[in-house]
DNA sequence: CTGTTAGCGCCTTCAC
DNA sequence: GTGAAGGCGCTAACAG
C-alpha cells in the first residue's frame, strides 16, 4: 500500500502538498495538483483513514447496531440509511445484536474502540451497564424504534398509534374479539395502549385475552391453535414477521380462510402481507431515514439538545383474498 | 475519551507497561497489572483501536459486500458469519450495494481505505474496473455465491446441482413441462446446465421456453401471466425470494392452486416457502459460513494458495398444501 | 503557494 | 520487570 510519501517522491512535493490535494484545499497550484493527482493515480493510492481519522479524532462512521436483522424492515432501514449517509461521507456499520444485550454491550465497547462518531441502536432491553456504558462515554448515541432508556435521544415510530389504527380497521368492519399479539419482549411498547383506546371508542370492552405475549425464540403454533380454539377471535394484529409467520402457519394447518375465518392486519407491511392481500400497518422508510439523517447530523452539531422524535405509521388498505 | 496516557499516570507506571497489560504480555508484575487493570476500569478506558491499526497495519476486520440485502439468504450468512469471526476477536464489516457495480467500486475503495485485512464479496456482475482494483491492492478477496472474475478465489453454492436436485424431484412426480426462472443477472448461474441434465436423464426434450429469464427490479406478473397462459407449464422453479413472490402473486390472482394446478419448487428456502409447504432446495448456513471462516484464515496466512470451493445444496422436502 | 515541525494513540525495539 | 525512543500515515499550525 502506498502512503502519501511515496506519492510525494513521485510528484516531487512534499507529503503536505499531497494532503493538501487530497482534501482538496485551494491552495494548490493548478500545474502542481495535476502532477499529485497523476501521481496518485499510478500508485493507485488511497489515504489511509486509519491515520486521518486517528489525526482528526473523528472517523465519519455510524454504528447501527439491529436488534432483528431477519426483520426486514430493519435490513430496509439499515440499506436506506447507508445509502443517505454515504452521500454525504460518511458510513454506517451494521452490526446484528439478535436480541442479546451481552451482544449489544460487546458491540458498544466495539464501537468505542473504532471511534465511530455516533452510535444508533435499537435497544433489545433495558441494562444498566450498557446505561452506563453510554453515560461514560462522551459518543453521542440514538435509541431507535424502541424507547427504553428514559434519557438517551430517541427516535421511533408511534407504535400506540399503529394499534389504534388496526384495531379501529377492524372495529369498523364488525370485529369484536380482536386479538393483539405481540413478541414478549421485556419493555413496553405502547401497542396495548393503542388497542385499548380504540375498543373503547368503539365501546366493545377489553377483555384480558385480547393481548397475548408469545415468546421470541421457537415455534408457537401449539399455543396458538390452542388460543384460538379457546378464545375464538374473529379477527387478529400479530406483530412482528416472526408472529405473522407463525399465525399463517397455524391458522393455514387449521385450514382457516382469511379474512373469511379470521380477519388479519399485519403490523408490518412486507412481502407476505402483499402475497396473501391483507392489510398492514406501514412505514414510510424513506421518510424515516431522512429524519434519522437530519437527527443524526444536528445531534453533532449540538449534543446538548435532547430529543424524543415520534413518526405516525399509515394503514395500507388491501381487500382481496389470496386462496392457495 | 481517555488514553494510554491517562492510564499510565492514574497507575503510576509508563505508557508502555499499559500496553503490555492491555495486550497479556506475561512480563508483568501481578501487582502492577491489578493497578493497571484498576486504572482502566476507574477510567473506563478503551484502546483506541485506530492507533493500534495504523501501527500493526492490520485491523482484525474482515469487509463484506452484500448483492441484494432484501434475500434474507445473505442477511443470514452476514449473521452467522458475524458471530464466527467475532469468536476470533475479528470484526464484520457489512455493505449493501444493491447490485450496484458503482456502489461495489466505492466500497472496495471504502475498504482498502479501512484497511480491513480481507474483502468478501457477492460480485453484481464482472467489471475490469474492479478487477483492476483487486489486481493492484494485495488485500486479499474472496468472492462469494458467485464465481464471476475467474482468476479471484471463491466459495460458492453448486447450483447447477441444486436445480438438478429440483427438477428431478418435479419428474419424479411426472411433470413434463416445467419451467425454470431466473432472474436477468449478466452472468452464468449453471442452474440451466442442471436444468437439462434432469431432463435429459428423464429423457425428456428440453424446449426453449422452459427457460424464463426476468428483469431483477419491477414486477412482472404480467409478463409471467401470460408466459403461463402460452406455455402452459404444470411445475416451475422461480430462482430468487424477489421472482418467488412475483409467481405467488401471479399464480393467486389467477386462483391457481399450488401443487394442484402448478407445482412449485422454490430455490432456496425461506419462511414463504414453510408457510405455503412447497418444497425447496436448502442450503446449510453454518456449514457455509464455517467454511468461509476456515477458508478466510487460511487465505490470511497463504495468500499464494488459490481455491475455488463448492459446497452441495439439499432438497427440503415439503409435501402438504396449503390453501388461504 | 509550498515546506517544516509536531503530534494523534499505540506498539516494536532496545536499553536498563 | 519496566522505561525511553522512534515511527505507523496523516494533518494543523506555522514558516517562508
Amino acid at each position: 500500500m502506498s502512503t502519501c510519501i511515496d506519492v510525494a517522491k513521485r510528484a516531487g512535493v512534499s507529503r503536505q502538498t499531497v494532503s493538501r490535494v487530497i482534501n482538496n484545499s485551494p491552495n494548490v497550484a493548478e500545474e502542481t495538483r495535476n502532477r499529485v493527482l497523476k501521481a496518485i493515480e499510478e500508485l493507485s493510492y488511497r489515504p489511509n483513514m486509519l491515520a486521518r481519522s486517528l489525526k482528526s479524532a473523528k472517523s465519519c462512521s455510524v454504528g447501527f447496531v439491529i436488534c432483528d436483522p431477519l426483520n426486514p424492515f430493519y435490513i430496509k432501514i439499515a440499506n436506506s440509511l447507508q445509502n443517505r449517509l454515504n452521500e454525504y461521507n460518511y458510513r454506517l456499520v451494521v452490526l446484528f445484536a439478535n436480541e442479546d444485550v451481552r451482544e449489544e454491550g460487546n458491540f458498544f465497547n466495539y464501537m468505542y474502540e473504532q471511534q465511530v462518531d455516533i452510535v444508533l441502536f435499537t435497544p433489545s432491553e433495558y441494562s444498566n451497564q450498557i446505561e452506563r456504558l453510554i453515560q461514560r462515554h462522551q459518543t453521542p448515541v440514538i435509541q431507535l424504534f424502541r424507547k427504553i432508556y428514559p434519557t438517551i435521544n430517541s427516535i421511533k415510530v408511534d407504535d400506540t398509534y399503529g394499534t389504534y389504527l388496526a384495531t379501529k380497521e377492524l372495529l369498523k368492519s364488525g370485529h369484536k374479539d380482536i386479538l393483539l399479539i405481540e413478541p414478549a419482549l421485556p419493555f413496553e411498547t405502547g401497542r396495548l395502549e393503542g388497542f385499548r383506546q380504540a375498543l373503547e371508542e368503539f365501546g366493545v370492552p377489553y377483555r384480558p385475552w385480547m393481548f397475548l405475549t408469545l415468546p421470541t425464540n421457537g415455534q408457537n403454533e401449539a399455543t396458538l391453535s390452542a388460543y384460538f380454539s379457546e378464545h375464538k377471535p374473529t379477527a387478529a394484529i400479530p406483530v412482528s414477521k416472526s408472529i405473522e409467520m407463525q399465525l399463517l402457519n397455524m391458522l393455514g394447518e387449521n385450514a382457516t380462510q382469511i379474512p373469511n375465518d379470521v380477519s388479519v392486519i399485519f403490523y408490518d407491511d412486507n412481502e407476505v402481507a402483499n402475497l396473501i392481500k391483507v392489510t398492514a400497518i406501514d412505514h414510510d422508510i424513506e421518510y424515516i431515514t431522512a429524519l434519522i439523517v437530519e437527527k443524526l447530523f444536528s445531534n453533532l452539531e449540538h449534543p446538548e439538545r435532547s430529543f424524543h422524535s415520534v413518526v405516525k405509521p399509515k394503514l395500507l388498505h388491501r381487500s382481496s383474498v389470496l386462496k392457495l
